[in-house]
DNA sequence: CCGTAAATTGACGTTTACGTTAACTGCGTT
DNA sequence: AACGCAGTTAACGTAAACGTCAATTTACGG
């Protein structure tokens, strides 16, 4: 299987491999380790796909210890009927927050719709005087 | 007009009046002073959208200084061709990471359905058990 | 074997977004 | 006049998310 170094990963996805060190830091990564030495990062196709989720929860608004929540969540038992139940009470949450979070997309690309019709209309005004 | 007191927005909003100093701090609100020692806060409309725009910039994880950003830049004259240029290539910027932001929320939706469905599965399971 | 580049582990520094006193001022009540 | 309360400024404190060294260690080409 596909494996990465933590150079390789930064550059993918254009952060710095101290950020990396940082997200494992926080219980986000755990990568295994290798050579004699036991000392160097290797990553996984699984490390990667948890790195990816980090990103992505970051680019919305996330802090590191709800998306550590998240994936902890995500993948943790659920044996018992309680568990399932309030599982589902966090999915719900989640997803209301998230669909409030596409509403205020929606409202912030109406508005630069808007401001881009003008500009545009004044543009050509502008050049037609010209 | 309508106007409010800083305490008035807080709990609308459901911050904290520091929090709206903050703000004004930053340059985000400018309300104008009432009294004759001119000393308490008052807010009209206008500055209450501001503060609406600032909590949905910040929904979307946006910086208090990006938001600064965008709001000078909406109102700001855009006299010439080369400034109304620009401001449109801002708008262009804005509108990528704002459809980038829609995928990553479209994408944890499906993964939230994906979970709900299948704890709904166990659950049925579970219950009939009992 | 040697120099250099790359990776690691602390440790401390920094920025952002407020929270938390502290000390003071008006303003309406009592 | 005394009181309580909301509002103000100023200053310091804090948590999050890394950045930035510094000191080592290891891997590798020549």
């Amino acid at each position: 299987m596909a494996t990465y170094t933590i150079t390789e990963l930064a550059k993918e996805f254009d952060i710095t491999p101290r950020a990396i060190r940082f997200y494992e830091d926080q219980g986000l990564i755990s990568p295994s380790r290798e050579g004699p030495s036991g000392r160097n990062r290797v990553y996984s196709a699984r490390e990667r796909t948890h790195l990816k989720l980090t990103l992505r929860g970051k680019r919305l608004g996330l802090s590191l210890s709800d998306i550590k929540h998240l994936v902890t969540m995500y993948d943790s038992p659920k044996d018992t009927e309680v568990q399932l139940k309030s599982f589902l009470e966090v999915l719900a949450r989640h997803r209301a927050s998230l669909e409030q979070q596409r509403e205020d997309i929606e409202a912030m690309l109406g508005e630069i719709s808007g401001h881009e019709e003008e500009s545009r209309r004044l543009l050509k005004i502008a050049q037609k005087t010209k």
